[in-house]
DNA sequence: CTTAAATACGACTAAATTAGTCGTATTTAT
DNA sequence: ATAAATACGACTAATTTAGTCGTATTTAAG
């Protein structure tokens, strides 16, 4: 199926509210309870965002995220490496562990595959769908 | 980290290896012993495939599989969506059970990745990767 | 016509991953 | 000082995936 983490789902949705409303801060409270996320869950997912300066953090009262330029410039590929670390479709590719790598045949064949989808993910960027 | 599941690794390494042999009935349990595979999860993998005419599969002793035509021409997506259902990278495309739809700001741009990452394994084959 | 080697398939258990919760610290406007 | 917010780590629950087991079916060979 190809998932993705709901982390990148509350994400996506996150950015796109701080973009529809750029004059406001607005809370990981406030997303929270209109969209029906997980306050803290939404709120460390929005805190990674913060780290990378794709949004904006402003503690204390009156505090809240706003969208950064990078909120639109970032690409999908970082956006979900972010999120939820290294774009690929299966473990293999990264070496950890796997105890028949010299008889596996398929080693060449994925890596073309997340090449493939690494590439298509780069080209898109939250501009595009956030 | 977009995860496929193990059933299609295993899957891609028996088509690739039925096509490196296929002079040869091979049986499954063949494959299981030289790749270090779970046997009877390889097996239920191609009975899949079998079921879908990806490869021939003859019962009895000195039984076993082969390859077919379609184990070339089938694209990754066909491949996938066989043995790990739709191909989409969130639930909420299938529209099952969300209950944030009509405040979710998200499904379309969600539906424009699922259907560039879909076109992507539409134009791959099993030729191009296996 | 029995045996053994294979596929076929469904039910179950174990392991791993993901989702979500809780507690506590820190910052800062009032 | 207080209260409202972010920041963050440790823990538990839920879900998904991986793997096992048991049994039926098919069929070549003796």
């Amino acid at each position: 199926m190809l998932k993705i983490t709901r982390k990148v789902e509350y994400g996506l949705i996150a950015v796109r509210h701080l973009k529809e409303n750029s004059e406001n801060l607005i809370t990981a409270n406030e997303i929270s309870s209109s969209y029906g996320i997980p306050k803290e869950i939404l709120a460390k997912t929005m805190q990674k965002l913060a780290k990378k300066n794709i949004i904006k953090s402003v503690k204390g009262p009156y505090g809240g995220y706003k969208a950064m330029d990078k909120s639109s410039s970032t690409t999908l590929n970082d956006f979900f490496e972010i999120l939820e670390g290294p774009t690929a479709i299966m473990d293999c590719y990264f070496d950890s562990g796997c105890d028949h790598l010299t008889s596996c045949n398929i080693r060449t064949p994925i890596n073309k595959i997340n090449d493939s989808i690494r590439n298509l993910f780069e080209k898109l960027t939250l501009a595009d769908i956030a």
